[in-house]
DNA sequence: ATCTATTTATAACC
DNA sequence: TGGTTATAAATAGAT
């Protein structure tokens, strides 16, 4: 018995204004009682003082206080210092403190835009580079690609193959020799040949002093390939 | 080999003070932003006006306001209307209305800021796939790839080699075929001979009708390629 | 309000 | 204070 999802799980949300009216009001309740628990948490975990107070947007108040809204926010008109002073003391009010700090935060805000703005560039740069360097390698990616090729497009494939079998072969026998280390004569690299069929130094490069000639695949190797190997058949 | 577990995560606690000093004030430091940011969420969400005020066990005081804190304090100890205004005079403060404003500015920049994170997530994943698909082709983009590859890679070579080479016979006929359209015999392309240097039939396929073979790779064509042509030098 | 599937928040460690 | 990882909690969407 198959059974399906009985839901979509919770969703990512964008933190913006929720338009649906219901569903606002149901967040708000649910989000609410959620902040007022993590509120009362740090209270009883860290023994701070705290006070939380909401208006729904229908006008309703919640609060929550430790040890209560009426005594953190006392404390906090009063100026913030542990002894209170009279709100009309010598130091600066909340309000200027409050606007001040709405001040650097916004300052803040523009720095992240800037600099937001300046990375995206930078990738944005570097994204155009990395679609031109596949650009350039487009007749590697799939057979669809040559497919579509057409003769000056196999033309530098046939280039591009000639140039990768020498590396193959460079590197083939390089793992011979890191593989036979002992054995610099084997004679699978030590050999001439390039009679069809024969695993032999046709791959093989500087083995031991021994400089051995690539056979190019343009002068007829490869299986058929002849120098332009396209012209060649026309 | 058998990694441990970098960390035992996220443990339940009890919700009762913590003891220890240090803890404390790291859970303190932790647990307060996630409260600012739920409440920031929230008044986001619901529109709602929210105040958190939150004394440190050391006397600290940290808050949160939307639109300030003053404003929704004001609003609760006065009772909860939403008229009503302590300050002298009918109007808001000129104070209040900057608050407001510095409030709104706000806002509006932390939107940039999170369209442009957005742009460059975006820009970022498809960065990431990009990159993907290059590693993808690692062995074709160039020489040092060659250079460093090791014997599974250079098998993976061999088998992207031989895919490559029936492409590129299947394309090499088509143009010809293209270019001859009214030679459809045309000796090139319907021998099916396979010896060195003849760029025969080689590379044909299904040409008018003539079912030409395609010598393998791996039985011993490509110069020197053999099945497995690297186990074959070994 | 209830139920999951997921997203978030964070405890433990660096 | 700021990151990492694994896990505990919160909660969006549907009922």
């Amino acid at each position: 018995m198959v059974r399906r999802k009985p839901s979509m799980g919770r969703q990512k949300i964008e933190i913006k204004r929720i338009q649906n009216e219901e569903a606002r009001q149901v967040c708000f309740s649910k989000r609410r009682s959620g902040l007022f628990k993590k509120a009362s948490e740090l209270s009883i975990l860290c023994g701070a003082e705290i006070s939380v107070v909401v208006f729904s947007p229908a006008g309703k108040v919640f609060s929550f206080g430790h040890p209560s809204v009426d005594c953190v926010v006392d404390r906090f008109l009063a100026g913030n210092s542990r002894r209170s002073h009279p709100v009309s003391g010598g130091g600066e009010s909340h309000r200027e403190a409050a606007v001040r700090e709405l001040n650097r935060q916004c300052m803040e805000l523009h720095d992240l835009v800037e600099a937001e703005k300046k990375k995206r560039d930078a990738l944005e740069k570097e994204m155009k580079k990395e679609k031109e360097g596949e650009a350039r390698r487009w007749f590697w990616d799939d057979e669809e690609d040559v497919e579509s090729a057409g003769m000056s497009e196999l033309q530098e494939l046939e280039r591009r193959l000639v140039e990768l079998r020498s590396d193959v072969a460079r590197r083939a026998d390089q793992l011979l020799q890191e593989t036979f280390v002992r054995k610099p004569q084997f004679p699978a690299v030590a050999a001439g040949g390039s009679g069809a069929g024969a695993a032999s130094g046709l791959f093989s490069v500087k083995n031991e002093g021994v400089d051995v000639h690539y056979p190019s695949l343009a002068a007829g190797g490869f299986g058929g390939f002849g120098h332009g190997f396209f012209s060649s058949m026309i």
